[in-house]
Parts: structure tokens; C-alpha cells; sequence
DNA sequence: GCATCTTGTCCGGAATATCGGACTGTCGTA
DNA sequence: TACGACAGTCCGATATTCCGGACAAGATGC
């Protein structure tokens, strides 16, 4: 893993794919489509995916081809940009319907977002990035949402905090990208200071942040831990930042509870 | 396409795998473990997915665990079975999130769901069965429920009528096999029954159906026209049988103004 | 008009992924 | 105990997939 220059290909390649530069798989060139195209999220042409993928024309177009045949992806946007399709929905939502994985931390979410009309969402850490993997969004006036799936850098938000109480400081930065302390706002958040809100979240319990990805919104992250005991994802609350001391008490309370039923019944 | 013997590897060829029987290719066995789950919708572990695919046992095991790693599948169940797992979640949420394709749809079901608390399903026509794309389970003490993905023969449901009025008899009769007249109650439906239905279901723009599936619900399909004017998806209301009679017309109403503002604003 | 960059397709060659089969252990069961 | 079925791993050979490169046709820019 060089940190010589950066490129799609290389944060994918460090990210998922194998091995880089030889001659690959279809099968690995076929997950560097699909990755891509999820950190992309909107369509791209053959062309664009083998310029970023750094892989044939020839085969990206082979590959793309078969994926639409399958209806993983499916032709979209202007001209030749292909994105998912629909059979990967469906093979999303089976996902969901299983038992073991997200189901429990669905009704979790409805009940959560019956409870307050607040967003709630299901997060973890993929990919050494923040992920939602599943949200209510609100009621209120100000509608805030989330895109599931978008790979967010871990500094950013309250869950990250949380996520990580199970590392050392060490293992702390080295996963986590010199360049993810640089918050959307253009300000630089001190490594240290992350550290300490990790010892903090682990202390307490939850992380409380605002200001952090957005200044308007006041953002609670409670860990769910796995069988090993290893925070595996977090719920959480993004209230608007003029929220009432009381709701936001009110939700946290909500959040703990929730996570404590969740906590040890999932897998880790 | 033979008729001669029956098996998942040939159900699956004739729904997506080109050749069979010969050397494949890493991505056609990728998408043949992916479509077997999908259809089974539960566990299966690495040797009965290469006895269901007619596939070598060593290809299953590696094509499956590079999967895994790419967390399109996840070990689930007892033991050595897999599942989907959480990346296909993200793959499909991407889907359901970009312009085309079902996000239209996705706000018609909320705002469908929230006027009259019962079921709402957009389904569609995939391998030549009934799939449901989309729902929102309605409130009701009987709470009736449809699963995302599964297939189900044409015959079984009102929207196989909406679906197909663009067709005519004879490849109606050709793309539905046989054994899909047999309804789950066990008793027989007529084909010509099924013809006449369908024509049914074209004159008036929708098709109301009960005791088909099953016979404690009252169906209600109308067809959603693409660009090319075939019907491409239907937008169903389940109801419970003993409906009010009002109830119904309102919810038929309700659904045909639905489907003819999603018509030849989506891709066909 | 010419140069440059695309998109999409096609083709032959060679690196290699797929396959069949062997092997070990484990579990029931007769 | 012997037997059969199954999970999981490993390995060598060869049929084939992936790759590089060429090509036509269209866009774009100067």
C-alpha cells in the first residue's frame, strides 16, 4: 500500500481489491466496478470506470456488459453511463430480510423514529470510513437526511467517535487518513483531541457533537457491541441544533436503551 | 430452453446464465451463486449451492469466499452457509437513491401507504414471474405482508393480469409454464380463464382479484405505462377481504391516479 | 481542415483461472 | 467397526479469459 500518489484505483485497491497492476480476475474487476460506482454514487460510462479503475477499456466494457445482462447494473443517465440496476435491490433487500444482519436494527430504527420524528440512523465503520447503513429520516420542518452507503472520513462524526473504542491510540492513526482531520468547514481537528473524545465516548458511554459535519445539526452516537465485545455499528440521533434540552435528554435515553437490547444479540 | 428435466441450473440458465454444462467464467458463477440465493432467500452453504448450480465444489468455494471478502455475502446461519451480506445492502440502496429506476416509485407507495394504512407493493414482471420491487406493509390488525424479491408465478396474482395486456394470447400462453396455473390452494386455473382476465385487465385499466393467492385478500393492481407504452411495473393494493365497499373504490382511485402520473415518466 | 480525444467493437496471443480429482477429518448410521 | 456423505483444502494441467492494440466513427477545439 504506497501513499505515493493517489488515485481511485489505489484507495480501492487498499480498500478491497487484491492485488494491482497484473492481469485480474473478472470477478475482482467486476467488485472494482461495483465499488466504484458506489463511491461515486452516479452513473459513470465504461470508459470513465476503466480510466479510474486503471483497467482496460476492453474488459470494463465485457464486464459492464455481463452486469447489465444480469441487471446488477443497468444503463442510466445521458449516454453509455450505466449505474446499479435492479436486481441489486432485490438482492439488497433479501439482505435486510434475513435474520441475522440488519433486520433487528430496522424495527429498532422505526421505533426510534416513531418515538421522536427525529432522523435516526444505523451506522458502522467500513472501509476504515463511516457508513449509514440505515435511516429514518424525520418529520420536523427542517428534513434532515442521510445517503446510505456514502463513505464519510471518521473524524467527522459522532459515531466515529464511538465506533473506535476497542483500539489503541496508535491503531487509532494509523487507520485513520492524515487528510479525514480536515473537517467539511475547512478546519483542521487535532489528532489528539480526537483521541480524547474516543476515551470519552468509551467512558461514557455515548458521544454527543455538534458543529462537526454540519454546524445546524447536534448529533448522538451510541455503540452497539458485538459478541466480542468490539463496538460493531452505532444508533444515532441528528437533531436540529435548536433542539430542547429535554428532547435531546429525552432521545438519548432512547438511543442507550435501544442499543443495551441490541448489544450481544447481533453478530460482531 | 428444454423442457426435458427440471433443476435449479437449468431455472437459472433459462433466467440468466448464457451457457451451462462448460467451463465458466468467474463472473457467470458469481452471478449464478447471487440469483440461487436470491431464489432459495435463505442460507445455503458452499456444497449445496455447487450441487444446485451444477458447478465444481472447488470453484463454489473460491468464487464464494472472494465474495465474502467483498462483503456481498456474509457467513450466516449454522454452519459454512452464507447470505447476502451488507455491501449488497449498499449496492441497493445506491439503486434505490439514483433518478431513475424506483426512487418515482418509492414516494408514490409513502404517500399511497399514508392516505389509506394498507398495503401498497410496486411490483414487475422479472424471469416471467411476479415479483414484488417495493412496499409498504400497511397498519391494520391484519397486517399482510409481501416479501421483496420473491418470485411468484403470473396466474397467482392480480398484477400478472395488469402486466401483461400488451402481449398477445399465444405468447402469453408460451412465457408461463404450465405448472404455474396450479394456485397455491391447489385448485387449477383455466388458461383461457388467465386469457380473459388479462383482456379484462386491459380494457379497464386495472384488474381487482381475491382468492387467487390467497383467500383472505382482495387485490388490486393498475398498470404503470413505460415510454414504449408496455406495462412495465404495477402499483397493488392488498386489502383485507371484508374491505368496505368504499373503502376499496377509494383505494382503486387513489391507485389509478398513482399510475398514470409514474406512466411514461419512468423508463420502460 | 487538422489534430486530439473520445466511444464502441474486434481480434490474436499468452498468462492463468477454472476444473477435476485427490486427500484429510468429521459426522451419522447401520 | 465399517461405511457413506459431507466440509474444506490443495494441486497440476489446459482450455480460456483477459489484455493490448488496432480500427472506424464521431465530438471537440483551434
Amino acid at each position: 500500500m504506497t501513499l505515493t500518489q493517489s488515485s481511485d484505483a489505489e484507495a480501492l485497491a487498499g480498500a478491497m481489491l487484491p492485488r494491482t497492476g497484473e492481469r485480474q480476475r473478472g470477478i475482482d474487476r467486476a467488485i472494482g466496478v461495483l465499488e466504484l460506482l458506489l463511491q461515486r454514487r452516479q452513473p459513470l460510462s465504461a470508459g470513465e470506470i476503466a480510466r479510474a479503475l486503471k483497467a482496460p477499456r476492453s474488459t470494463i466494457y465485457e464486464i459492464v456488459n455481463r452486469l447489465i445482462e444480469a441487471g446488477m447494473l443497468e444503463p442510466a443517465g445521458a449516454e453509455g453511463q450505466v449505474f446499479f440496476g435492479r436486481t441489486m435491490h432485490l438482492f439488497g433487500s433479501a439482505y435486510l430480510n434475513s435474520d441475522s444482519g440488519l433486520r433487528r436494527f430496522g424495527e429498532a430504527l422505526d421505533s426510534l423514529s416513531a418515538a421522536t420524528g427525529a432522523t435516526v440512523q444505523c451506522c458502522t465503520r467500513r472501509n476504515n470510513k463511516y457508513v449509514v447503513l440505515d435511516c429514518r429520516d424525520g418529520t420536523g420542518a427542517f428534513r434532515i437526511t442521510s445517503e446510505v452507503g456514502a463513505e464519510v472520513p471518521l473524524p467527522w462524526t459522532a459515531s466515529g467517535r464511538a465506533l473506535l473504542g476497542h483500539l489503541s491510540d496508535e491503531a487509532i492513526l494509523t487507520l485513520i487518513p492524515p487528510a479525514d482531520f480536515r473537517l467539511p468547514n475547512g478546519g483542521l481537528l487535532s489528532p489528539n483531541q480526537f483521541l480524547s473524545d474516543v476515551a470519552q465516548a468509551r467512558q461514557n458511554g455515548f458521544f454527543e457533537a455538534t458543529g462537526l459535519a454540519s454546524s445546524y445539526t447536534w448529533c448522538q452516537a451510541v455503540p452497539v457491541f458485538g459478541r466480542n465485545g468490539i463496538a460493531a455499528f452505532t444508533l444515532c440521533f441528528v437533531l436540529p441544533i435548536d433542539s430542547a434540552v429535554e428532547q435531546r435528554e429525552r432521545c438519548l435515553a432512547l438511543l442507550i436503551e435501544k442499543a443495551r437490547q441490541l448489544s450481544h444479540a447481533t453478530a460482531g
